[in-house]
DNA sequence: ACCTTTGTTGAGCGATCATTCAACAAAGGT
DNA sequence: ACCTTTGTTGAATGATCGCTCAACAAAGGT
C-alpha cells in the first residue's frame, strides 16, 4: 500500500511489490491474480485503514465538531517524518491516474472520496446541532467545497509545497468556507 | 502535449508520441534527445500556450477584475467537448507524478503554478485598486488559497465529477474565499 | 552535375515489464 | 509413515519499453 502511495500504479513494478511485501511473484499472483488486483486491494485497505480512520478521529470524535476540521487538514502534511518527501494521498494520486487504468481504481477512489465528503457533512451537521454553525448552513454544499479544497491541498503536499505555506492556506481558507467564526455565534 | 495531458508521462509510449506528432522515433530523438526532453518541452508549451493564455484572458483582461475569477475556474470543466472525458490540467497531473520522475517536471510545474498564483494575485490587487475588494485584503494569502482550490477542482475534473457539482463548488467557494460581496463594498 | 548538409526513416537493440508454471516445502489428517 | 492440501519459489516467457543507427531522401550552394 505504501509503495503504491509513493510511486503510483504505473511506476510500481512487480519487483517493487516483491521487495515491499516479501512475497515472491508466484505468491502474489496466487493471492491477488494480477498487479491490478493487488492495487485494488491496496486501495480498499487505504480507505478503511487511513482515510476512514482519519475521518473518525478528526471529524467524528471531536468536540466541538468544528475543532477537528483544521487538524484533519493539517494531518496530511504535518505528520511527515522530518525531511522525507510526503507521498500525499493515495486517493488523490489515483484520482489523477484512474482515467488511464483499465477498470480498476475508479470505484475505489469514488468510495474513498465519498467517505471523506460524508465525513465532512456529518461533522457540519453536528456543528449545526450544537449551534456552532448557523442552522441555515448548506452542509451538503459546504462538504463538497471542503472536499475540493482537501484534494487541492493534497496536490500541493505531494508536490512538496513548504509546510508553512500549506498551514497558512488551511488556516485562512477553512474559516472562509465554513464561516468566519469557528466558535460561538448566536442563532436568530 | 495533448497526449501527455491525457495519459501522463508513464502511460505515454514513444509509439503514442509517434502517432500524435507524425514524427518517427529517430526524428523525435534527433529533436528532443529523449522522451523526458520531449515532456519538458511539452510542459513548457502548456505553460505558455494554455496556462498563461487562460490567466491573461480570464484574470488580466477582465473588468471588473473579480468578474473573471469564476470563468477562470469554470473554463476548466465547461469547455470540454460534450461527453468526452476531460483530461484535466497537465500541471496538476504532473504535480502528482513529478516525485517519480528523474529530474524533469518539477521545474516546469513550479513555474506553471507560480504563473497561476501570480495571476490570481495580480487580479486581486487590481480589485483592491478599483475598490471591489477591501484594501485590507491579504492578496498574497488569498492567491495561495485560490491556487489550492484550483488544484482541487482540477483533481475532481480529471476524475470525472459531474459538471453541475463542480459548478456548485466554484460558485459558492469563490465568494467565500475572496469575500462575500463580489461587487460594490465601501472602504472605511 | 556534384557534393554537402540536414533531416527522415524504421528495423532492430538490450532492458525491463507483467505473468506463468513446474518443482519444491510445510502442515494436517488419517 | 503416507497422502493431500496449501502455499512458496524463482527461472523462463513473450511482449513492450525507450532508444540507436546505418541507410536514405531533399534541398541548396557552387
Amino acid at each position: 500500500m505504501a509503495v503504491f502511495r509513493r510511486k503510483g500504479f504505473a511506476h510500481t513494478s512487480v519487483q517493487d511489490l516483491q521487495e515491499a511485501t516479501g512475497l515472491h511473484p508466484g505468491s502474489l499472483y496466487k493471492a491477488y491474480g494480477s498487479k491490478e488486483g493487488l492495487f485494488t486491494a491496496a486501495l480498499a485497505a487505504y480507505n478503511e485503514q487511513v482515510a476512514a480512520r482519519r475521518v473518525q478521529f478528526h471529524l467524528d470524535e471531536t468536540d466541538p465538531p468544528l475543532r477537528g476540521l483544521h487538524t484533519f487538514f493539517a494531518s496530511t502534511f504535518s505528520d511527515s517524518d522530518s525531511e522525507e518527501a510526503n507521498p500525499g494521498c493515495l486517493l488523490t494520486n489515483t484520482a489523477i491516474e484512474a482515467p488511464m487504468l483499465p477498470g480498476i481504481g475508479r470505484d475505489g477512489v469514488a468510495a474513498g472520496l465519498e467517505l471523506i465528503e460524508t465525513g465532512f457533512r456529518r461533522m457540519l451537521e453536528r456543528a449545526v446541532a450544537t449551534g456552532d454553525l448557523a442552522p441555515t448552513a448548506p452542509t451538503d454544499q459546504l462538504a463538497a467545497e471542503l472536499l475540493a479544497l482537501y484534494q487541492g491541498v493534497l496536490v500541493l503536499v505531494r508536490f512538496g509545497t513548504p509546510t508553512v505555506k500549506l498551514a497558512d492556506i488551511v488556516a485562512n481558507a477553512l474559516p472562509a468556507i465554513v464561516g468566519p467564526t469557528p466558535r460561538g455565534q448566536g442563532a436568530p
